[in-house]
DNA sequence: GCCAACCTACCGGGCGGTCGGTAGACTACT
DNA sequence: AGTAGTCTACCGACCGCCCGGTAGGTTGGC
């Protein structure tokens, strides 16, 4: 859960060790408070009162609402990208790298969805230049998995999916996670990972080709 | 696109004939504006703009903000009741059902996004009590599909997997629809359904059990 | 003359954000 | 050792703005 501390250390350009701390401490609350009641509905006060300060006090550390939301969409995106992308690409086998990609990706919501959510669900509050920086960075997560389903059809092993209408669904159905998943429920984290894995891939593999290939969660 | 007229039909309790029209593009603008900015970004004057009116022209229409969100959903909610729950109740057979439930939601989806969108992403805009019936709402549709893919279990056609994580990844892959699919695309509505229909029966049917069990579409 | 269908003008309040301060730790110089 | 200066980490008070909502008209068709 110290998700956030290393987008905290992004964003602080050089100050001294304790702040490190305190500054992460917001940019927790803030993607807590955030996740739970919505962006516009939160209000510069409520992540304040949250970390102990006043709203000037606050402002000691942070540039505004709207870089708030940016940094910890931007953490989010990173943590997408080094912990999902990144593990993915040097997997060559496209439907091991799908399993990756599916599990890596469910695990990270499993583990904290805060970040990850807000990212999908507040596009809207950025400014017109941040939006377009991770819509830009969604798009390219989207076109991997796309290219990832038409290397599977290059093999063979997917008939008749469009790529791209397969990425959305895949993502679709691991984003929505963060809404039903609780850490205190019938299944845990990765039980919940692997039952959509499952479903993942054979939600795209074509019939009586699919042989697991292997256990994508012991790369991590 | 006239989606929302029964809402202020059901909205309006006894009003004159040309009062209908007026409040049915209200709700229908509202749910629009809402859908394309979200909830608490946007204002009664948005609103009121969007229809030629002034704020306090707006206000003879409706009664508050919150009670327009929650007729929005609650018309969204009965139009999954009559379009997608009902007609599939009456289907015997669990997998022809399950088709029906995925492609009749899909197909609402691409026809009018609005209001099921807001249905799923506003609903802590609303008050309490509000909040609790529509959300109590949507727990019926799932264990809907759940109690469905219970009934492929018993069938034999669905091995291993749990028919509640089943249920929500499928209706994850359906609601995701609203936030990629475009008009003016690539494939037009009945493709992205048909491709997504394939999928989720994929994603859920054990292998080699899987055959056609006729088009779902034909009985809307 | 009446009523549906609006409007102008306004209200209290909360918002994001800023300003001028200051307690206290730490440093520098005598 | 004493003290003046400096800097970090805050706070109380305030700003202008816009919000949801309302009071009290006005107008045009019946």
């Amino acid at each position: 859960m110290t998700a956030l501390d290393n987008a905290a250390l992004r964003a602080a350009t050089g100050a001294a060790d304790g702040e490190q701390d305190r500054r992460a401490e917001i940019y927790r609350s803030a993607a807590r408070i955030f996740h739970r009641k919505g962006y516009h509905a939160t209000s510069i006060n409520d992540i304040a009162a949250a970390v102990g300060l006043t709203k000037a006090g606050l402002y000691y550390y942070i540039k505004g609402k709207q870089d708030l939301l940016f940094a910890i969409m931007g953490f989010a995106m990173d943590q997408l990208d080094e912990q999902v992308i990144e593990p993915a690409r040097r997997v060559q086998d496209p439907q091991t790298r799908l399993e990756t990609i599916v599990a890596r990706h469910a695990q990270l919501i499993t583990q904290d969805s805060s970040a990850l959510t807000i990212l999908v669900n507040e596009l809207e509050g950025l400014l017109p230049d941040d939006r377009a920086d991770i819509i830009g960075r969604q798009r390219d997560y989207v076109d991997f998995i796309a290219d990832t389903l038409a290397a599977l059809r290059d093999e063979g092993k997917v008939v008749g999916l469009d790529p791209t209408v397969g990425a959305f669904s895949l993502v679709g159905m691991i984003l929505w996670i963060s809404r039903w998943y609780r850490t205190d429920g019938r299944l845990d984290g990765d039980e919940v990972v692997a039952a959509v894995t499952r479903m993942a891939i054979s939600a795209v593999l074509s019939r009586g080709d699919y042989t697991s290939a292997g256990n994508p969660q012991e790369s991590g």
